[in-house]
DNA sequence: CTAAACCTTGTCGCCAGCGTCAAGGCAAGG
DNA sequence: CCTTGCCTTGACGCTGGCGACAAGGTTTAG
């Protein structure tokens, strides 16, 4: 198959998958003509990757599931490696979590504390144009 | 006191205050040598941008808290304007904590996944340079 | 013959909030 | 006089995952 048919059955753009080779993330062999064929292996790959790109990993993260799925396994997820940033990944959405449940509270005090201070000296909206 | 104290005061760059000066959010005005000068006022604006970038607003979030502050309140929130600011981020910050959370449920299901599986065919590490 | 629909490489643009140099002016102390 | 340390404007870089365009080659159908 060539990069526009991978591109639709895979749900991205050719443009995107240029970008991943040349990233090293996806393989392609050459036709006489020079143009780029693919089999049904890289077609998992690109799924395994925008799955997680999806679920933002940056490509960088994504490297050791596509190794993953070469070595042969059916699943991206089972090497150490996949695990190790697996792992990452969930510390760091924690992290992000937390943060946003603080932002959150402070944001609901200031229209709480806004709310009760309704009645002082604010700006005319800007006329219209 | 000129932009280098504003800056220390504040807890921002030089760089940063120009910047919020290009985009209408503090103003300055000039000494004869054509330093910028700055009032305690614009401190006490600087201070309300940061503390809201901080949190995760844009510039133009933070506008309509500037102009609420510079009106005479003692704090930006108590505008109309900045009211709906803080409903839409607050929403915004919710949507975001909910996407999070199906992430953070999925790479959970991942690494079980992936930990009930250890037994597969998986690459070896680069060797070492 | 030619248009259509593929493909190629290469390059610039985008978002946002700055960091960081460049090249120079101004003020004060030794 | 010269250095030091402030200030000025202007312009490029960065991050990441592409979109979009340029300028061309290939193959197939009509």
């Amino acid at each position: 198959m060539r990069i526009g048919e991978l591109a639709e059955r895979a749900g991205t753009s050719t443009r995107s998958l240029r970008y991943y080779e040349a990233h090293g993330l996806v393989r392609a062999q050459r036709s006489a003509n020079g143009y780029r064929v693919y089999d049904e292996t890289e077609l998992r790959v690109v799924r395994e990757i925008r799955a997680l790109l999806d679920v933002g990993f940056g490509l960088d993260d994504v490297r050791p599931f596509v190794a993953c799925l070469r070595a042969g396994n059916t699943s991206g997820d089972v090497c150490p490696d996949s695990v190790l940033v697996l792992r990452r990944k969930l510390v760091e959405v924690d992290a992000v979590i937390d943060r946003l449940g603080a932002v959150r509270q402070q944001l609901h005090t200031q229209l709480a504390h806004a709310i009760a201070h309704r009645e002082e000296t604010c700006p005319k909206r800007r006329p219209a144009p």
